[in-house]
DNA sequence: CGCGGAAAAATGTGATCACGTAGCACGGAA
DNA sequence: TTCCGTGCTACGTGATCACATTTTTCCGCG
């Protein structure tokens, strides 16, 4: 099960993210959050305690945490002999995430819609504006980053504390599969309905945002179905 | 393990929990989950780590983390300066959490019917005996247990690995709270379903499963909409 | 040249310690 | 009697250490 990828640096940028503020123990979580979210984290890649703390800069201690709290997210899969490390994409499981994701996220949206107002329109069009031009340049990573903001704009306007959670975990779980896939069929071939969505909001248009959130997943999420699930490319993806 | 557990035993109900396998942060995790799903942690409550530590008699370093591991569910709060506490319960996230329910256990209700057999039937009829029995008897945490024990007996039959984890964090979260409800009016009022949801699984009639659990969720939680969000009571149920 | 086993390195786990901080009670002053 | 400041206590956090187990490396034997 080793994977000949060369470890050779260490240093995946992690600790690029500037976030200071908070505890140890959170900067890291939200270091290996944001990672994970933007697909620098290759499924079926082991993750160490050690090797994680020196990356960062820090003991072991904190990174453990921050492990283990990304795990009971399902964000990462810890084996019974304790090693860590990204989970794997198989096709049932990337069905149920789609499905999971159709039965929360446009109900999400629906709430979302009420509190949403004409200036949220506009911060989600220069979202969407970024996200065209990372479309257009192939950059993945930004893409994804984008993509993210785009929706939980959305989702977060909902002010749900219980659907939000739960909608967090399930892109923390694709992420790092759709990273993948986009390495390798490129980010052109996506079809967002961003625009659309958008539209509902400046209408305050309920249904009509959720049926764009609906279509959004839709499309996404299509592009991953036939893709990659067997190994991790040896071409080494992660960075840059 | 050169723990000398010299230590009075300052609570029976925590590490009460005979399963001892595992290591000790799994044990430790698995002991607060039961707690937590049972009713024994009380909203509002502060849980200090050393005190959890002391009680069972490990050092604070697993409890630490499985509590993050918990908090990470939300089915515990950690509040801005590090303290741990049961989260309190309020009508938008009692409503909130019921709708989750309804989007989620139903499918995965439905799902599970095509794998379940009549010796599962058999089964669920066991638990539901038994459910009887506390429920004359007035044994709310043991109508917990067993309750919780019905409804996941049908869910892990569907096999999911992404929409179980998600309902078992909805479970965490509005179980203290049922409990509290519980001890004030009693569980005599309660109407469940599970009597339709077994002919559903005799006759493997997927729907039928599908709609008596939604009917079993609405019937379980319009009990808790109108009762006791104010305070905690003193009754302190874990020790002292 | 290939295979197997032993040595070595690395990993997770749990315990203990040090440190900064937040609560809290006690006591003195108004 | 009430209010406020000061000291004490307990807490969470992060680091370091010790240990058992797993994984990897590598050397010798077939």
């Amino acid at each position: 099960m080793n994977i000949p990828v060369a470890e050779a640096e260490r240093s995946d940028s992690l600790e690029a993210t500037p976030s200071g503020r908070g505890s140890t123990r959170e900067r890291v979580e939200r270091s290996l959050r944001h990672a994970l979210l933007t697909g620098r984290f290759v499924p079926g890649r082991p993750v160490t305690l050690r090797g994680l703390a020196q990356d960062l800069g820090v003991s072991p201690m904190p990174v453990r945490e921050a492990l283990r709290s990304l795990a009971a997210e399902k964000a990462l899969d810890i084996k019974p002999n304790g090693r860590v490390q990204v989970p794997t994409m198989t096709p049932e499981r990337l069905a149920e995430l789609q499905q999971a994701r159709l039965m929360l996220e446009p109900e999400l949206a629906l709430r979302a819609a009420a509190k949403l107002n004409p200036g949220d329109a506009r911060a989600l069009k220069e979202i969407d504006d970024a996200i065209d031009k990372s479309i257009d340049g192939g950059d993945a990573e930004t893409y994804m980053r984008l993509n993210h903001a785009f929706h939980f704009h959305v989702y977060r306007a909902a002010g749900s504390e219980v659907l939000l959670p739960l909608v967090e975990s399930l892109w923390l779980q694709f992420a790092p599969f759709m990273r993948i896939v986009y390495g390798r069929v490129g980010t052109a071939a996506l079809e967002d309905h961003h625009k659309e969505a958008i539209a509902a909001v400046a209408s305050g248009d309920g249904p009509a945002l959720q049926s764009a959130i609906a279509s959004d997943i839709r499309g996404g999420m299509k592009l991953l179905q036939g893709a990659g699930y067997e190994a991790v490319p040896d071409t080494n993806s992660t960075k840059d």
